[in-house]
DNA sequence: TAATTCCATGAACGATCATTCATAGAATGA
DNA sequence: TCATTCTATGAATGATCGTTCATGGAATTA
């Protein structure tokens, strides 16, 4: 079973662009997860998507307008994930949040290298800024949703907690997680993930992820 | 006010050996905080160290030799700060629990540098097999001494929650902790980790962190 | 002090890096 | 169909990498 089904080279001009741009991309991904950020070079990107050499120049102009362009889509990809995961959800703040950190913690395998390209572009950006904006989680889409969601959630449940200390610990444990989860990734159980959350939702939320919230769901 | 004292070369050869691969791995940390550890060329620790290019391979035979005894410095450093940090903590496991947590969530500006060095061990531990062990959080003393903590702490307080969730949770936090202060270290407030880091274990914990032990803590 | 051993230095080396570019060939438009 | 334009290729280039090593000088030992 092939992993991925050979897709023809397209032939018409504008086609192939966008068919190559992408096939880099993948091979970027891939390169990066397996060897690291800096293990990354335009040789190595040519063997990884079967292309030459040049490719990378003729079509990003410098390699790193290409790892930028990387972490866009990674950061794309990610957003519509977990937009697309709340989008399923029930319209209660509860169902929603839950629905986000589920999303999180039971990513497949399938994103083992997209989420490892990810933590190795928020290391670089450390000492890289301009991938900073890219991978400040803190002024990211999510954590503002993770926010107003909070928000409702206190304000519903009249808990004793500010927004921002609540968002701050759901996001400081998802990523958290995801560190431990990048350094095994064989080792990583969803479901010890899952509860390491939902036991974190349970204690700062009661009324809404407690023992008799959990038995209303189901 | 200089940053630190120029202490003199040491004219004896075993104290100069010491000094030199001591001056060397300063200057790697500096480096790999300033540049990533992509970032640490030979070339570039000479100029850190302020010596010859020829040092590295003198004194540490090859240059990833150089980086493994910087993540053992870096790992026995931080071992022997919490630990000290723990001989100075009362003898309950609630007090000890949390001077591991606040050790970590006011760990110095001066630590920035080694902090972020750490973390780009921690990242290139995952495409390098060499430097796992030493980056594995759940394989170090620390989880196994958050974790006995968790354990005296679930059986005092009689709490509904396993002694490896527990413990996943908090170093998850810190973790994340770190991630986000790395990315700006100026941005971070240790108040504002610490009340993250409180409210979750007063969440878990009530009975030793919630509001009533608070108020005995005084 | 004199003889010896060892260390610190930086130029030299081969490998690899990102990038450039001449060239061949395919897609395009007349 | 034929002329034109653009694309894909990989060899060539200069820079930088980690490592080696000949050399001068300082520390050590007799």
């Amino acid at each position: 079973m092939p992993a991925q089904e050979p897709v023809a080279r397209p032939r018409r001009r504008d086609e192939a662009k966008i068919y190559f741009r992408r096939k880099l991309i993948d091979a970027a991904i891939e390169a990066i997860a397996r060897h690291g950020l800096s293990g990354v070079s335009v040789s190595r990107l040519a063997e990884y998507s079967g292309l030459a050499r040049g490719m990378v120049n003729l079509h990003f102009d410098r390699k790193d307008r290409l790892l930028h362009e990387v972490l866009k889509h990674l950061a794309d990809a990610y957003r519509a994930s977990w937009q697309e995961a709340l989008s399923r959800a029930a319209d209660e703040p509860a169902a929603r949040l839950w629905a986000l950190v589920e999303h999180d913690v039971a990513r497949k395998a399938h994103d083992d290298s997209a989420l490892i390209a990810w933590l190795a572009f928020r290391q670089e950006a450390i000492t890289n800024p301009a991938y900073r904006p890219l991978c400040d989680t803190r002024e990211s889409a999510f954590f503002g949703t993770v926010k107003s969601l909070c928000a409702a959630l206190i304000k519903d449940g009249g808990y004793d907690i500010k927004v921002e200390t609540a968002a701050l610990g759901i996001t400081f444990l998802l990523e958290g997680l995801w560190l431990d989860w990048s350094l095994d990734p064989q080792r990583y159980r969803p479901a010890s993930g899952r509860v390491v959350c939902r036991t974190h939702l349970a204690a700062i939320f009661p009324r809404h992820f407690g023992k008799a919230a959990r038995a209303a769901d189901g």
